[in-house]
DNA sequence: TTCCTTATTGCGAATGTTCGCAATAAGGAA
DNA sequence: TTCCTTATTGCGAACATTCGCAATAAGGAA
């Protein structure tokens, strides 16, 4: 099923509304190469036709995280990006705290991780949202 | 070594100063038996004497953090809590995106994880300042 | 199609946190 | 002890993000 019809689906099963506000910011994401801040995305939406709030921006990405539509990146300075998450197999992130260097990893490379936290603890992680700080290779 | 004397050494070290505001904030987080946010800590620096920038309990808690004596936790509701590490095992947390509690769990769980991705990947990961979002037994 | 309920938007204000800068003070050297 | 260098503070302003609320509009029902 394409996104967009992921994400009016996702929002028919809960009772919420499609707009064209919203359906402009997933195109915009769409079209994005690399995450973007909220700013970024605020400003390529206006390009496309008359603006759309900042607000209304940071509501509908939560929106789509919530549903699985895209990922947030954390790089620790201040600005969240958002990328759109597609046809990728799920992962999360490691962000480098020198140079900023973001890697994405799959989801299975914590399912070990994430299940003895699970069975130990009775807690369930949710990996895929984690940005791990730390070092990259070249920084070392 | 006592805390305080780790904090002088380590200010020491990297040719910064030890300030009587630092002193207060360090001994506040010693007096406070769960988790406070950056006010509360302000809060109760200031119910012991002349008031300290809150601007400035931030910068502290900032160095405490990378010193290693201090630890963060995310909640997720945009309020970073900060505790005293002391003679704690190194560990990290787990932070229930429902209810709000917080589990701190020993760094070893997650040494088999940590290697896997610094032996494959290059890169090593701070585990240590990781809150995983997640849901805990009684949420679900 | 028209009407009605209520989710959503724009907007302005508030949140927690960080920043820039001039004034102050820590602490090493003499 | 006094002096000097420069790290630190207080302060106010900026930052990204969230919130409250009245006005608007989506979309189901009739």
């Amino acid at each position: 099923m394409s996104c967009e019809n992921r994400f009016t689906s996702e929002l028919h099963r809960r009772g919420l509304r499609l707009t064209p506000q919203r359906e402009r910011i997933l195109s915009v994401l769409h079209g994005m190469r690399s995450p973007g801040t909220a700013e970024e995305i605020h400003r390529r939406v206006a390009e496309s036709g008359p603006g759309v709030e900042l607000s209304t921006v940071y509501r509908t990405l939560d929106l789509l995280q919530t549903f699985g539509l895209i990922s947030v990146i954390d790089r620790g300075d201040r600005h969240y990006r958002y990328k759109h998450v597609g046809t990728e197999r799920p992962h999360f992130h490691l962000a480098c705290h020198i140079c900023g260097k973001v890697i994405g990893i799959d989801l299975a490379e914590a399912a070990d991780f994430a299940s003895r936290i699970e069975s130990s603890k009775g807690f369930r992680p949710d990996i895929a949202q984690v940005t791990f700080p730390g070092t990259c290779r070249g920084c070392r």
